[in-house]
DNA sequence: AGGATTTTGAGGTGCGTGCCTCAGAAATTT
DNA sequence: AAATTTCTGAGGCACGCACCTCAAAATCCT
């Protein structure tokens, strides 16, 4: 049988009040009996019944994701997979909700995360640009008592989750030279903004592949979309009338719904090798129609899950299993959908 | 609030026993009264809280996973993640333990399972061959009230935790003939025995895309290593010599540790390209020096805690979450590990 | 109708922990 | 030494459910 809190008390040679002082970490205890508790801990191999523990707690876990309001279709996935676990999660007491941010105004969002309380908040996801502002915003959270984890979005901090942005442009990047063999020619990149970090990165690691070792592909200029279909269009064009020799697509940004309608509305993809970003229903049909070769993925409802698990870890003051929580760069070819 | 059973024996009009009783399945409830409770559950929304109710279970929940006891780099790999979904799991009151089996006689292997009882096993993943008598003891434990479920190795029922193998061996052939671009020639397939339903169906995927999408490619017939490094190096050496052509190695066994050494050491893999399955070790160096060009792996902690999952679902009579439990088909290369 | 049988209700206990109160002990200050 | 202040112990209630007992009610059979 394992250990309870009254073999701890009795171990310790203290009272079940005073073990749960020391557990839940309460003030007025002697820094000698909180000494004495914890050797008892580590002598019997004391571990917290979790379950019991929630059930006593009253109130499960509740958590929150806060995402930008304006999402395509990956948000859209991301958004299913939050719902789904809240579904689920009911039953053991873990609920999960979205706040949504003003992805326009970063002092708007830093408002909406300082009115949240801790009252009916454990822990918060986070996906927001890394503005003065809303870095404040999160450290008041987090002094007021609310874990939070960086999401998705890089915030370059450890614990972060998500994908190495720079492994998956290598990864791209690998995939491109393999696939076009001993093809020589330019290769366009599109992604949305290059302000973001994510395709900053993804940008470095495709470089550092296709430069170093496939002498014979050079990489054009990021042209930018700014998700606006008009100008997709009209930069596609452009840079296809420029170049002659472009042999490859790589479209960075997490929404390839429309450069990938364009592209083909184009007739750009033929005989190129295209290579996108994140499964949704338009990049899954463009891999099974054979548009594009291959998608570098991340999946929501691990990422989701993810979070979840690093943020109760956190309020459960517990360790987390690093294996598990690593997301992976998913190589997506129509084969393996 | 969430509704209780008492607010269920409320709205049922009957006594909490009476929805114990049906909730629990247990005998002598009228078939109206049944009814009546199901029908309040649905008309409430009532679900049962399982943190409460793993706890006045008093014993939570012993899971097992029977393995063959030989097992290569990709079993250790899953005994790893059993080891330490059992560490993490305890806080939750799920335990999972390795019962092995003979994996050379399937009779004894068929009465270890027979001597498992309800008593000391809520749920066992099944890694073994199809023969009618371990077919039978799985019947048996299932009767005995022993949840259970296929593991890894392919027992074509639903609900089986792993890939599809096939999906699998396409996507290999995809990589392959991608890989190879315009480059024509013979391709070496080599597994451990053709007689593994594992090894039949990848490759099956293999030779569908090959031969269809491929016509510059020829793959030679299946050799046999039959897990012996001698015959190993003796069925390369023997290929190597026959054919000139060859531009290819699929190597389709779960054990590619041995084969990669010996090919590396014939210098088979110079100028060709060769695509592994499950990262291990061995495999993941080899990815590294660039000695194979790509893994066809499953995660193995996905595996394990999939196979508890969908176990534990069994136990607590509810449904799973299916796009949580497929088991992805991933693509491994040096950039994305 | 009567007895035998099946079905239901009422109530209790316990799981391991959180959280609360209050009195008494121990340490500290005056 | 007395008066504070700081710690500690004993105890109880609660969480939502499983599991148990026993008697009462409903249904069945002859």
């Amino acid at each position: 049988m394992r250990p309870t809190t009254r073999d701890l008390a009795k171990a310790a040679g203290v009272s079940l009040a005073t073990v749960d002082r020391v557990l839940n970490g309460r003030a007025g205890v002697r820094k000698k009996t909180v000494d004495a508790v914890n050797d008892a801990i580590r002598r019997i191999g004391f571990e917290r019944n979790q379950i019991a523990a929630t059930l006593a707690r009253q109130r499960g876990y509740r958590f929150g994701f806060a995402l930008p309001r304006s999402g395509g279709e990956f948000m859209e996935e991301i958004l299913d997979r939050i719902r789904e676990f809240d579904k689920a999660g009911r039953a053991e007491m873990v609920e999960a909700r979205v706040i949504h941010l003003d992805d326009q105004n970063p002092h708007r969002a830093a408002r909406t995360l300082s009115r949240l309380s801790a009252e009916d908040l454990d822990g918060l996801a986070i996906m927001a640009p890394e503005t003065p502002q809303i870095r404040d915003a999160i450290q008041r959270m987090r002094e007021r008592g609310i874990q939070t984890v960086p999401f998705v979005s890089n915030q370059q901090e450890d614990g972060f989750v998500g994908i190495d942005n720079r492994a998956a442009g290598a990864t791209a990047g690998r995939l491109m030279g393999r696939f076009l063999g001993s093809v020589q020619g330019a290769i366009v990149a599109l992604t949305e903004t290059t302000q973001s970090r994510d395709s900053l990165e993804r940008r470095l690691g495709f470089d550092s592949v296709i430069n170093h070792e496939y002498p014979g592909l050079r990489i054009l200029p990021t042209l930018e979309t700014h998700g606006d279909p008009g100008r997709t269009e009209l930069v596609l064009r452009n840079v296809l009338a420029a170049h002659d020799d472009i042999v490859g697509l790589y479209l960075m940004g997490a929404e390839a719904h429309t450069p990938i309608d364009i592209a083909r509305h184009l007739q750009a993809t033929e005989n190129r090798v295209t290579i996108a970003h994140e499964r949704t229903p338009s990049t899954e049909a463009a891999l099974r129609q054979g548009d594009i070769a291959a998608v570098i993925h991340q999946d929501p409802g691990h990422l989701v899950r993810s979070a979840v698990r690093i943020l109760r870890a956190k309020c459960e003051n517990r360790a987390i299993l690093a294996s598990q929580e690593r997301i992976r760069i998913e190589i997506l070819i129509a084969e393996n959908l």
